[in-house]
DNA sequence: TTAATATATGAACATATATTCATTTGAATG
DNA sequence: CATTCAAATGAATATATGTTCATATATTAA
């Protein structure tokens, strides 16, 4: 007799799935795992910007820059709007500026930064 | 004349901690962007749990499970207690529970996960 | 003390990842 | 159309990172 927790077939499905989910959640982790990233994205805080402007800003050159924001796109942390030859990238909704916002906190506490 | 924001050799000190700052932060994220840390750390929301316990559970070597403790460990993400020959780890604080939720919620909802 | 068990660690290796450099694509403008 | 400017991309390289394997440390039991 089975029942959906002890049949080894049926959780060995859901433990694929979950090891699945859990995979995606690294994978997002990841993707805040880079100064570089998280300085673009600590740029956006304060509103939308282009790649050269970015690139100035945090002295990282255009190419690094590109890169980085198609890590931060594919990964929708970052959404884009195209105006003639420039793009301007913003943060792509509120969860990734509260998580962005929770990993700050939780270091200035830890560290003893001034608020 | 010099005020707290324009003078280069002051904005270059704050530039530095801020970067510094950053760092920290992106090497913080970085713990989480890991699917055999995510996983030990999932299983520590449940409670604490021994080193054999993890590898058994996770199905990762006894190694692997101590190599990434140590780097959770060092990060502060989980704390231990020593009972004769076993180890047993858990969450540190309510923090690194709180953002590993958040992760898993923004990717359940991102991904359609049943609830 | 010897053996057994739980955990930690170091070295080696393979893989992943970030940056640079060169080039390309695409859009505006002369 | 040729040029210029903004952004994207591919290849190459250097570095970081995770796992394995072998071994060390530490604690308990025989």
């Amino acid at each position: 007799m089975k029942n959906c927790h002890t049949d080894s077939a049926e959780v060995n499905v859901i433990d694929e799935l979950e090891n699945d989910f859990l995979r995606d959640v690294a994978e997002f982790f990841k993707v805040f795992g880079d100064v570089t990233r998280i300085r673009i994205l600590q740029s956006l805080l304060t509103g939308e910007k282009n790649v050269t402007e970015l690139a100035d800003l945090l002295d990282i050159s255009q190419s690094a820059i590109s890169h980085q924001l198609r890590v931060l796109r594919q990964n929708n942390l970052v959404k884009y709007r195209k105006e003639g030859k420039t793009v301007f990238y913003s943060l792509d909704d509120e969860h990734v500026q509260t998580i962005l916002e929770q990993g700050m906190v939780h270091i200035r506490h830890k560290r003893g930064y001034a608020e």
